[in-house]
DNA sequence: CTGAAAGCGCTAACAG
DNA sequence: CTGTTAGCGCTTTCAG
């Protein structure tokens, strides 16, 4: 057994490729072929180092390895705080899409000024790339530096102005069915509560659902337009407690996320108005929670696992060949009925 | 204007601390000076410096910089998967306490070797140091080369055998709690739905509740002992169901996780039976979506936040003074009463 | 106070 | 096939 070498205090100073090399009696750049494994290298010799790697339980050290290489083999995603349970869903895609790939997965939290954290990151090349899930307008001047050719690619949401590779769900067309599903069923007296119009994901949504009802000449009154100040479950629960004291309440809402659409099903069992019995409601997502006895909500699943996969993949493209084109891709969505929302005949 | 570095083929070359410095007329190592900013630089050249900085958007290579230091100004947090709602709510926390330690949170996924990968970003020193959120004595072996020194920090699980420094709930009195709650309101016929023992969490909630009730003389029936194969929705609706289809069905439950508590609420829904009128029902960890509506769930609170917030103290600790001693703090717990469980009068 | 110079541990030419 | 060598960009002595 060979000494550790120790720090004049004591400690184990960590094995480098050095140690390996001297263990296995040949050069350091020896023991470096082996390790990255793309020069030849005699069998025999090969055993040694190998044997020499297992027995010092060697890892290259990842700082410098990226010196050279330029690739940290981390990303960064962007995404806001998890309290809508529609993200920690996204964050584990996500994840995992990234692992498959052998990337590390740095988590910044958009509300606590991730974006620029994450911009920073990229010029202190800590990480190869960054997938922001929750972009908005204001990402735009942020990222102003950047071409097509940036590691950079937008998930879940997406802002027109940059130049990036985007990939979201179809909301125009989930909402709009939403919309026809109301009407279909004879719903009179319909209302929306949505959320601020930064997020692309709410304005697409938004305006899916309201054009589409107004192409069927039945538009919303603008009375039943409630513009929730967050996507919260507090919001969703009074935005629908204003809805339901009105004199003429509706009788169908759609909420553009679940997260809004739970509030607003608490807010009726409250006021002990049934689901739907007295008001249909439909969400945006179909998290988990939607699917649950507790709230059986009707909603509009997107494909979050998909647009993780897409997300990823489009990431290592941009670092393999920066010149290919980007786009912005949207994947289907699709109405699932539940009890919140459905007729019984 | 100067002339961008470029690449044969013609990519901008990332700023160096050497463009810096030609920009500013100084040293490169005044600028890395003035970058540190722990050795004296004079206020004039400080400010040319300052300028350069500026105007080439430097950031500094976090790679080279690292090699240097040593420190690469992130840490590992291996955590579960995000689908029980306490993980997200503890990742965020964790976070958060990350950041304003200004550390970045490099997210490892427990069922997909998270934890030997964190080992080997130790080990790699691509992270300062690890959290690991939700270890078991199987983590014992992977991390057996460690003493009480290294940067790693428990929280959330115990695993008593490792040297580390550990932060969890104190879930025994906690649990306890619930079995008195239980005694006190003359609930009869007591049901428990508990998980597999590797988590540190479950062993101790669940001894928690069948030692205070063995101890006044109210033991559990062991067929009214259910222990679910995972903590899910899903086992949690099975476990109640087979605990409601018994000829004498329980008056309580205590179920070791708000999800698993969550899931058999939705069991007793599909059967038409009435929680709280015919039975209670009572988790543990007071998750958002506990005080919902939709559920009303009576739990215990954990403090994650403040989990957090001492884990990410913790392994800064150690980062600075590898030899204090580590110790395993348990933080109290607190029932929270809501509609799930409770009487009328 | 400032510049010159020595490496951190690795990869990738370049010579044998 | 293998060893020698030159840096990657930074921090930190060491000399002025």
């Amino acid at each position: 057994m060979e000494q550790k070498r120790r720090t004049p205090s004591g400690d184990a100073m960590p094995v480098t490729s050095h140690d390996v090399a001297q263990r296995a009696g040949v050069s350091q750049s020896t023991v470096s072929r082996v390790l990255t494994g793309d020069s030849a290298v005699r069998e025999t010799t090969r055993q040694r180092v190998l044997a020499a790697l297992e027995e010092l339980n060697y890892a290259p050290n990842v700082a410098a390895r990226t010196m050279k290489t330029g690739r940290t083999g981390a990303i960064a995603v962007v995404i806001s705080r998890l309290t809508n349970p529609f993200y920690p869903e996204l964050l584990d895609a996500v994840s995992e899409a990234a692992l498959e790939a052998g990337l590390h997965v740095i988590v910044m939290n958009a509300e606590m000024d991730g974006e620029a954290d994450a911009a920073r990151a990229l010029r202190a090349r800590s990480v190869d790339g960054v997938i922001l899930a929750t972009a908005t307008e204001e990402s735009a001047k942020l990222w102003s530096g950047y071409d097509r050719s940036a590691p950079i690619v937008l998930i879940n949401r997406v802002v027109e102005s940059l130049p990036f590779a985007q990939i979201t769900g179809d909301h125009v067309s989930g909402s709009a069915e939403v919309a026809r599903f109301f009407l279909k069923h004879g719903r009179q007296r319909i209302a929306l509560i949505t959320a601020p119009l930064s997020a692309s994901t709410t304005a697409e949504r938004e305006a899916g659902f309201l054009d589409a009802l107004a192409a069927d000449k039945a538009p919303v009154n603008s009375g039943n337009i409630m513009r929730a100040a967050a996507v919260s479950h507090e919001e969703g629960r009074q935005a629908m407690l204003f809805l339901l004291r009105q004199p003429q309440r509706p009788t169908a809402v759609f909420c553009v996320s679940d997260l809004l659409a739970i509030g607003a099903i608490d807010a009726a069992r409250e006021l002990n108005i049934s689901v739907p019995g007295d008001i249909w409601v439909v969400g945006f997502d179909n998290v988990q929670l939607a699917s649950w006895g507790g709230y059986q909500l009707t909603t509009v699943s997107q494909p979050a696992k998909e647009m993780a996969r897409r997300g990823v993949k489009a990431l290592l493209d941009r670092l393999d060949k920066p010149r290919a084109r980007t786009e912005i891709v949207r994947l289907p969505t699709q109405l699932v009925i539940r009890e919140s929302a459905r007729s019984w005949f």
